[in-house]
DNA sequence: AGATATTTTTAGGTTCGTCTAAAAATTGTC
DNA sequence: GACAATTTTTAGACGAACCTAAAAATATCT
């Protein structure tokens, strides 16, 4: 059984949406949303996923990928990150460049490919946004760690991945001397709109809003 | 305007079929055969073809690129043969693996990427089975090499590429340990067969049949 | 609980890229 | 030059992936 490109595309749609937050089902209307296709057309696709087994669908009460669903969700999800990598490490894109010529290289299809791409890469554990690249067996590095605005102590903290990969905001990241691996420093945390006044490696000071800070995932300094 | 991944295929048959002798039109059969679509769904796509100017097609008479067309062919075969060096110098498949991956890998988009990885390889001019790698602004090293059955006198060759691209045909070659850039001394030819009995870098005796000896290109050991 | 608002599905239509069967044009032969 | 063979096109159909408009189911609000 094949499975098209399109099809692709809503099984890792309905993989993201579904662990927005804990495992979830995920609604019509969401996958719509994020796919920016109308919800008569969403419905038609669940219809034939369904037909396939690669999701569990029951009218009006949203959908579940299947374990067949799942899998394939994350080798697209491996594919994605592994040419991202490729692009940063090798052909020296900037990281906020780099997505939508992903897009394109998540779906090409050989096992083969990969494999080697991934041996040639170092067998890399996160992508140039810190995201963390499923291994070939499609085991995940479940550790996910937190946004920076849920940390409510000041601390010194390492910024690890982003929540957010619009290339307006890696840009803003890239503009204030920020980079995956930098030690962020809070020095004041303000209590009437959730700010941050933080220190980027000891020298340069920086203004987080609470919208910047929910969007850097960081790990606390050991 | 878009160009679809199937019309950038039927694009490049055309412009195959056409440089197969001098330049000249292509028949819908050709095609056809080629792309193993039936007549009827040529017909059908030349007339779309032809709407978005990318070919001159007259019913009954065959079709040829214009020059838009042949652009867009040209630039399809560069980012396969770019590819195909990658996934050869880079990842380490040999040469018979890779016609199919670098198949699904000529549709990416994305004229950063190819100019990337284009300095990424080394600006290469020739790709694994020694077929020129159009630059750029689709120029193409213009001299062709000759097979080696078309040379009728004794000598010594450098074997430059091949007209046979078949998983067969080049595993067959690399068994009987030829590779590109290797000397072919002709020892004999047979008149009533035109067979070829040679030496490969002077230690290895090999016959080859007509057929084999059209589909190696050649150059003369200067 | 009943009315209203929202979400989701159904029904019917479009374009792309394919097909088969039949008709038309071109080419080859005597 | 007429008839046969071959090539090519036309006509009509189908599945995939999208759409709009309308109907049905579910959720929300007083």
């Amino acid at each position: 059984m094949t499975i098209s490109l399109t099809e692709e595309n809503y099984l890792k749609a309905i993989y993201t949406l579904s662990h927005l937050f804990e495992e979830s089902e995920v609604s019509t209307n969401q996958i719509s949303d994020h796919l920016k296709n109308k919800a008569a057309t969403v419905t038609d696709m669940l219809k034939r996923l369904a037909e396939k087994k690669l999701i569990n669908y029951i009218p009006y009460q949203g959908v579940k990928l299947t374990e067949k669903g799942k899998r394939t969700a994350i080798k697209v999800i491996r594919k994605h990150r592994l040419w991202e990598v490729f692009l940063v490490d090798k052909l020296k894109f900037k990281w906020d460049e780099v997505h939508e010529i992903a897009e394109q290289l998540e779906h090409i299809n050989s096992d083969e490919l990969i494999q080697r791409l991934d041996e040639f890469l170092g067998k890399p554990k996160f992508d140039p946004h810190g995201d963390p690249i499923p291994d070939a067996n499609g085991q995940l590095n479940s550790v996910k760690a937190l946004p920076l605005n849920q940390h409510k102590a000041k601390g010194t903290f390492i910024f690890v991945g982003v929540n957010e990969h619009s290339k307006a905001f890696l840009q803003h990241l890239t503009s204030i001397g920020l980079k995956i691996g930098d030690a962020i420093k809070v020095e004041e945390i303000n209590e009437f709109d959730n700010s941050f006044k933080v220190k980027i490696n000891k020298n340069n000071s920086q203004f987080f809003s609470n919208k910047v800070a929910s969007n850097i995932l960081v790990e606390i300094k050991k």
